[in-house]
RNA sequence: GGUCGGGUAGCUCAGUUGGUAGAGCAGCGGACUGAAAAUCCGCGUGCCGAGGGUUCAAGUCCCCCUCCGACCA
């Protein structure tokens, strides 16, 4: 079993709560391979609860990709790339397989697929260093610079008006443009930002549609119906506030990250922080949580859906059996173990 | 038992002088290359509580029944 797959990178995708990452540990012991995470807030540190993050003393295996940076800390796709891309190449040259798991469609991709975000490396400068505290170190060389220009584009759309900015990309850059509805002003200042370095949001578009990796993947996707993804998902939302989400999120806003962009968007802080402040329900603020995790479950599938590499195992009843105890927590990452052994031994015959 | 108010989309409600319905939220679908757990786009048929009446035409007016709420006994 060794053998299988150990020149093979592992893709286990699928959104929130489908079992990815207890399948994924699995798979790594099972290969002899280590963990590469893609999620885009499990790379901060603190951030543990709320994340799922598989608690040290459930790992089998190496994990990387975890814990690399402050909250806040401006992480980027690019710079999860860098990290990724030097782990699974370290991992390739030991003969280990690379197994990614996550549920960031966007980390997924800019860890195995031919995405570039380096075209004009000068935003960050070179990044070559070996230790991750370098990634910070080299990131915040341009970091001002950047985020000075980004500050200044978003000052100029709200004096212009969407409608107003988006129109001004058309005449600078109309292929781009085009691909923009005005109302996203985010991606039309990222299409400014790539002119500001003299390349293009169209050009970088492009390659969005060829599912090619760089490295020979297996990707296997976890599908699970929505109602009981739902009802996975809620018990979850419970389980995070009684092993003490809400002191987590205190710990964070404590240290002075209340502000910080990661916690501002992660789902299951950010709902949290007005429930410290005395200014909203916990009650209120849980059921929130578990209204916005449905919703990105939703974007995740949506994401994921059109991935044609992608081999699906629904787990759905699987889950069933899981919420009505009848299966236990062993039993159900076992199963979906054969299957994704199966599914690769599959591949590795043809 | 009586009076008043109300029963319209999953929820909260709009609905003008009668011309067979529309907002917000929820929900669903989609997009996505340096903020991505973010950001953005699209989608509204529902016995208008039941029955009867007036009318060419009733969510809208009349009668009656029923349910909910408030008040009076």
């Amino acid at each position: 079993m060794r053998q299988l797959g150990n020149h093979l990178t592992i893709a286990i995708v699928g959104a929130t709560g489908t079992g990815k990452s207890s399948l994924a540990d699995a798979c790594a012991l099972k290969l002899g391979g280590e963990l590469v995470s893609a999620d885009s807030i499990q790379v901060y540190k603190g951030m543990d609860i709320g994340t799922a993050k598989t608690p040290q003393s459930q790992r089998s295996v190496p994990y990387h990709c975890i814990d690399l940076v402050e909250p806040d800390f401006p992480f980027t796709a690019a710079l999860y790339q860098r990290s990724s891309r030097r782990v699974i190449e370290s991992l390739i040259g030991q003969g280990k397989p690379a197994i990614v798991c996550g549920g960031t469609g966007l980390y997924v991709r800019a860890a195995l697929d031919d995405f570039r975000f380096d075209e004009n490396r000068e935003l960050y400068g070179e990044i070559e260093a070996e230790v991750l505290a370098d990634i910070e170190d080299a990131a915040s060389k341009r970091q001002e610079e950047a985020r000075i220009l980004r500050q200044r584009l978003t000052s100029q759309a709200e004096e212009m008006g969407v409608e107003a900015f988006h129109a001004l990309l058309t005449q600078r850059d109309p292929d781009s443009a085009a691909l923009i509805h005005p109302n996203n002003v985010r991606r039309v200042i990222r299409a400014f930002e790539f002119l500001e370095q003299g390349s293009s949001y169209a050009e970088q578009h492009g390659g969005f549609e060829s599912f090619k990796s760089v490295y020979p993947t297996q990707f296997i996707g976890i599908t699970v119906d929505h109602d009981v993804l739902y009802r996975v998902v809620e018990n979850r939302v419970d389980k995070m506030l009684s092993s003490g989400l809400l002191d987590e999120v205190d710990k964070l806003v404590s240290a002075g990250y209340a502000d910080a962009p990661a916690i501002q968007q992660a789902i299951g802080y950010k709902e949290l922080i007005p429930v410290l402040d005395g200014m909203r329900s916990l009650d209120e603020a849980v059921a929130e949580i578990k209204q916005s995790t449905r919703r990105y479950a939703k974007r995740q599938r949506t994401w994921f859906k059109r991935d044609p590499r992608i081999e699906w195992i629904d787990a759905t009843e699987e889950h069933k059996r899981r919420l009505t105890g009848e299966m236990s927590e062993a039993e159900f990452t076992e199963n979906l173990l054969c299957r994704t052994i199966a599914i690769l031994s599959e591949r590795q015959s043809l």
